[in-house]
DNA sequence: CTAGTTATGTACGCTGGCGAACACAGCGAC
DNA sequence: GTCGCTGTGTTCGCCAGCGTACATAACTAG
């Protein structure tokens, strides 16, 4: 089953491709939808295809001993899983786990890795680029990790996966968001009364809606600021009229 | 000035190369001291040229607000800096400063850029393995700084750092470490003694040595093993003798 | 309607690490 | 020697977030 271009370019590696080189991809991308809870990649195990999410929200996990579970990165439309594909990998060592609904385009990894060694054009250059976006958010995750409270980090992924949702409203449960902060969903509780009590934010069971975007972002660490420049600098993503970030802080 | 081959053999991105492409190179390496506290890369700046270390470690930070400054990842002999050259970076987020001084051999990026367009051959793809091995390291550390104890990091950042240095007793100041693991001094005072008391390490001013690895190794996370194999299975690094971790654990 | 399941609210005591401060010890410069 | 600087030891109160537990609200299946 193959898709077509419009929806192909929904994805920000695969819109940055010439006409030519992505109407070699398409007939190998297959349009899947992308249900919570699945997981793509499994660390150790060989990556069996990579996705190019449209909408939705991926994250890339770090198991440490017994079950804990950390976040390292989230996947969106800006960029696709199996990145260590490219890299070549025989074997990952993170998770790749949907954490909210959408949609992606997939490809076979030996179909992927066969498009990799046609020429080094445009999708060795957006793979890399989409790779030192990676870089840039896997470093600055490390450091907010680090450093920041729980609020702003929870405020920040709010705004990240508003972003690559297209959209306010988006299913999520404070157990799952718990996880991805690797904190206590009591915590997570806490902070999304008091995001909710700013007028940030409101949710109901198992679904959330940004309120006021301009205010969450105050609430919010500049690590939301510093990805996301990070990523639309290397996958040139327009959509200004989303930009939130005004004077280029650090 | 240039190099020798077996002393750029010493590192390991260049000891993945072919005689033949490595002897393309060392006209344009030029042996250089890493001394301590250097600022090899500065985040919003042009990166000037790339260092290949043969020993010390480079600590890459990322500065939040404030001047409050968190090491993301470590570059040693398995290494390189600069690699956001590679992977087409107008601009890198994190500083790149020598921790432990050293020595490394230095090509100017336009000099990089240049060995790079030839042909898409055994630099790229040493190149690639590296950015797997970083990525790696980069996703660990973000889940490590969220979870894992003062001391156990501690541990780690020391066998981490005697790898790079080939050396069990290197120059190291307790303020120094402190800053690296986003920590008060105090607290490294604290884990120092208690490593002390343990018969792990022994320290005088702004030296330390590693008395027994084993038994350090005890009191790391296993964050030191995830990295150490990811970094070897990329990289082919040898000395096995000195390797530490016996079961695949994760 | 009822029962069961899932998502959220909340409370209690605990602790690792923080911020700040001060004391002392080793070492170099004079 | 002694002065000053740098590196290390140590203490005090404090607090964000933890682990645990339990209560309630909302939705779902029968």
């Amino acid at each position: 089953m193959t898709t077509d271009g419009p929806t192909a370019r929904r994805n920000a590696v695969l819109a940055g491709l010439t006409d030519a080189e992505l109407a070699g991809l398409l007939p190998h991308l297959e349009e899947v939808p992308l249900p919570r809870g699945q997981v793509l990649i499994e660390p150790g195990r060989p990556v069996g295809s990579v996705h190019f999410p449209t909408v939705g929200v991926v994250s890339l996990v770090h198991e440490l001993e017994r079950g804990d579970v950390v976040e390292i990165a989230t996947v969106g439309r800006e960029g696709m899983t199996g990145l260590s594909v490219f890299l070549g990998a025989a074997e990952p060592y993170e998770r790749a786990i949907v954490q909210i609904s959408g949609h992606a385009l997939r490809m076979t990894t030996g179909e992927f890795q066969q498009q990799l060694t046609i020429v080094d054009g445009p999708l060795q250059a957006s793979l890399r680029r989409y790779t030192q976006a990676m870089f840039t958010q896997l470093g600055r995750n490390a450091a907010c990790n680090r450093v920041h409270r729980v609020q702003q980090r929870a405020a920040r992924w709010l705004l990240l996966s508003a972003d690559r949702m297209q959209s306010n409203t988006f299913d999520l449960t404070q157990e799952f968001l718990a996880q991805m902060l690797a904190v206590r969903r009591a915590s997570v509780s806490q902070v999304a009364q008091a995001l909710a009590d700013a007028g940030c934010i409101s949710y109901t069971r198992g679904s959330i809606t940004i309120l006021d975007e301009e205010k969450l972002h105050a609430h919010a660490c500049q690590c939301y600021d510093v990805i996301t420049r990070a990523t639309e600098q290397a996958m040139s993503l327009g959509d200004p009229a989303r930009s939130r970030h005004g004077s280029p802080a650090r």
